[in-house]
DNA sequence: ATTTATTTGATAAATGCTTGACAAACTAAT
DNA sequence: ATTAGTTTGTCAAGCATTTATCAAATAAAT
């Protein structure tokens, strides 16, 4: 870690900054002041000034943001100028959907395997990879070592697949089953998606404004 | 709303406390303590009985609480009991995928329509559905009423659909795209799943360990 | 029935996060 | 060069959330 560690809360809003400021970017944006970004993200000025102060002094005072730096830099931040390599286990809907969906080369990652365990889709393509036998997991691993891995198979089987990779060397999960998969190993990281809850959240959402 | 308004961050919590309850039913546990669910669940137990406090007096000094009962309470606040019809805009890998992932009827929701503008997959099944055409769906909202709506459609179409959707009647958004969908419009409400966003911190999460 | 061990709900303390305010630094215009 | 207008970075105040503490209530055991 670099500085005094940053706080949570402003790590889970660098993603959204770094979105909308590829945005302007693309719109010909030269500089921004974090009034104007305020307005555009409906944030306060001033939070958007206390986090970018996190990392050090981008903005020159009288002038505000060199937008294509400002972007750059947060993006070193998050690590997306890295391509850590990745696999995927369980090429069900979601994990075929996940696979074709999100470009992982602009978010810091390369999909280089995936495996599963129905017969019927090994062998058959996954973009440019294709589905592996879960038996081949462990050679696949010592020769590619993948860094990190998202978890698409059934609740289950979340469990010790996780422990699986995690003694062949994988650091991250991408976790997609509905298991609440802890950070309790040392230096293994974990992001839960759990859609499920997501979804919940809306339905309480609606409740709540109905009555 | 009923009593003085819960905090988010209450809120965000409630749907994970909701699943861990029903694993602990169905593991035939009658009642459990704040403490040892704070075990299980990795939180103080401080702040389970802080939380579990917001909707009113569940447990009981000396005893803990009934596991089945304040998981249905929870439940009932979540809106679970509820079936809110909910449409899909987009059928593409994605919006596939969670069709038929998701459980809705857990959820508080009944996916009642599917609508694309990809000719070669309008009229094709998915799950009990029919895949319809854009077209359709003015009547469809006038005649079925959905009040949620899933938007898996392409980035530069989110924002139009939306405020067609919102025209339309529907008051909830469960959204996938990469677009900002912002809640400006009064008694509208959305939850932006940002899949990327979420990739993204996991690789801020990997260059934090590495450093 | 009494005692001991549990456990909640409530209150207070501690911590964390967001917002407001302003001096200092810069830009741009005259 | 001077002046007026902007805008940052910082510090402090204001909120919000989390954690610690403890009296009161109950359960279970003797």
């Amino acid at each position: 870690m670099s500085k005094n560690t940053i706080s949570n809360s402003v790590i889970r809003r660098l993603p959204r900054y770094y979105r909308f400021l590829g945005e302007l970017e693309n719109n010909g944006y030269v500089r921004i002041s974090s009034r104007e970004l305020s307005e555009k993200m409906g944030l306060t000025a001033s939070q958007i000034r206390q986090d970018f102060n996190c990392f050090g002094e981008f903005g020159q005072q009288g002038y505000g943001y060199n937008v294509s730096d400002l972007r750059s830099e947060i993006g070193k931040i998050l690590g997306l100028d890295k391509k850590t390599p990745m696999i995927l286990l369980g090429v069900g809907n979601l994990g075929k959907a996940i696979a074709s969906h999100i470009d992982f080369q602009s978010k810091g990652f390369d999909l280089i395997g995936a495996f599963d365990t129905n017969e019927e889709i090994i062998g058959k393509e996954l973009g440019n990879l294709t589905i592996k036998d879960i038996s081949e997991l462990q050679s696949f691993c010592s020769e590619h070592k993948p860094v990190a891995a998202i978890l698409c198979v059934p609740v289950n089987a979340a469990a010790s697949a996780a422990s699986q990779l995690i003694s062949l060397g994988v650091k991250a999960f991408w976790n997609f089953t509905h298991y609440d998969l802890r950070m309790e190993y040392d230096g293994v990281i974990v992001e839960n998606v759990h859609l499920g809850d997501s979804l919940i959240t809306l339905s309480y959402g609606l409740n709540s404004i109905e009555l």
